[in-house]
DNA sequence: CAGGCATTAATTGTATACAATATGGGTTCG
DNA sequence: CGAACCCATATTGTATACAATTAATGCCTG
């Protein structure tokens, strides 16, 4: 996890890394966090952590029960189905809009992403290959300028992780590449309406490689079976 | 403020009646919210004031600068825009799925919430009828059953419960009455093209009610225009 | 031997003391 | 007279100590 550096972190720099150790899924739902536990990995108090732990919260990415810890979350099946029906609402349209505003350098920018997304796929890195995923889709909502969305949207790419984490069919195949090539054509082609048509083509690709039937997904134990 | 219980108050309680106090416009934009004062009004440590502080400043409510402190936030011009934007995805398209599952019940909700708002315009309480206003719209995404739409439209009600407070032409009409009674309407007979097309036109209007001109709106004094 | 109760350990929640930082006023020097 | 600097004060940021709560273990009893 990288952090021999005794410069004393953040809460921020912290959220930031536990974003990633979830989005990578090297954090898996239902995983506990305990307060002692991160705040001597980071080296760095409690208060800290738990201002970083809280922050986490409200993004989606935790869920603090009281008095007993900070968990990774585990969306439910209708959890799952809203983050979807959310990014269809704000992505398309968002993406309308990126590609008016696309300059030469968010061309490049976009392909570099794609390039480090194949390549972390090559050395069989499929997790940072999914957070590339998602800060792709971020892009292109700093793209539109539409910071307001763009925060809701880190919000939902947050859950979409977990939530594939979770119901994602097949472990293996993540081929979603084209879909980001094609949209990165449409954007330097400043061409609005392909650009919003590929998204939400794209979302819906996505969602449909769900498995929404299984209920009972993940590690839980029976007795969080019987807790609620 | 009736605070006079002296029953132990949580975070949760402190930044729900800081919320009201902003959306009814009795803490203004730019106002300062000092640890000290907040923690001695409630009579709770400064601990707690801090996590009702940080949970609003997630929100968008307040925004805390670091060494500085936590001020009502100030949206600027650009993110006044936004936050109508978004509102205009999200909020339409919610209004029909709240159509197709509007109960009895619900519309006398509604029914009553709209007296409520005439009631507190009658008795000159402005700011509360724009509270109650903003929780309309919510409750709107709680029929919809749409619990993550809900959270983000939370927030920007919030925001632009602000944007009202700083950019509104004249402050004495806001007659949407009219506007909510229509979407009442729809809801009751179960028609989600009307109450889609409904949401539209409200949010258009008052989007249409806000001087989107001036530039330097509100209390900011010389030191703030110099800070940034 | 099973079930429930009590005691104990582990963990989170809160208050407070202390450190770091920003603000304002007053003094001094140009 | 004005501007810059410095010190005193007020306010926020952080760590730590303590309280409250939960979970677990083992004991006692039926």
């Amino acid at each position: 996890m990288s952090n021999i550096t005794k410069e004393k972190l953040a809460a921020e720099d912290i959220a930031a890394q536990l974003t990633n150790a979830v989005h990578e899924h090297r954090l898996k739902p239902g995983a506990k966090l305990r307060e002692d536990e991160v705040s001597d990995v980071f080296g760095v108090s409690r208060t800290i952590v738990r201002q970083a732990l809280r922050a986490l919260a409200f993004e989606g990415l935790l869920t603090i029960e009281k008095n007993r810890g900070a968990f990774v979350s585990k969306p439910s099946l209708k959890e799952a189905h809203e983050v979807f029906q959310a990014r269809a609402l704000l992505e398309p349209s968002t993406a309308r809009s990126a590609a008016e505003r696309t300059t030469v350098d968010d061309i490049a920018l976009l392909e570099r992403h794609i390039k480090e997304e194949h390549e972390a796929l090559d050395r069989d890195q499929p997790g940072l290959a999914l957070k590339l995923s998602g800060d792709f889709h971020l892009e292109i909502a700093r793209i539109a300028d539409q910071q307001t969305i763009e925060q809701f949207l880190k919000q939902l790419v947050s859950r979409s992780s977990l939530v594939i984490a979770l119901y994602w069919k097949r472990r293996n195949a993540l081929c979603e590449s084209n879909a980001h090539h094609a949209l990165v054509d449409a954007l330097r082609s400043h061409d609005g309406s392909a650009a919003e048509a590929l998204m939400k083509g794209h979302l819906l690709d996505i969602y449909s490689q769900l498995d929404l039937r299984e209920c009972d997904k993940g590690a839980t134990s029976l007795k969080e079976a019987l807790r609620k």
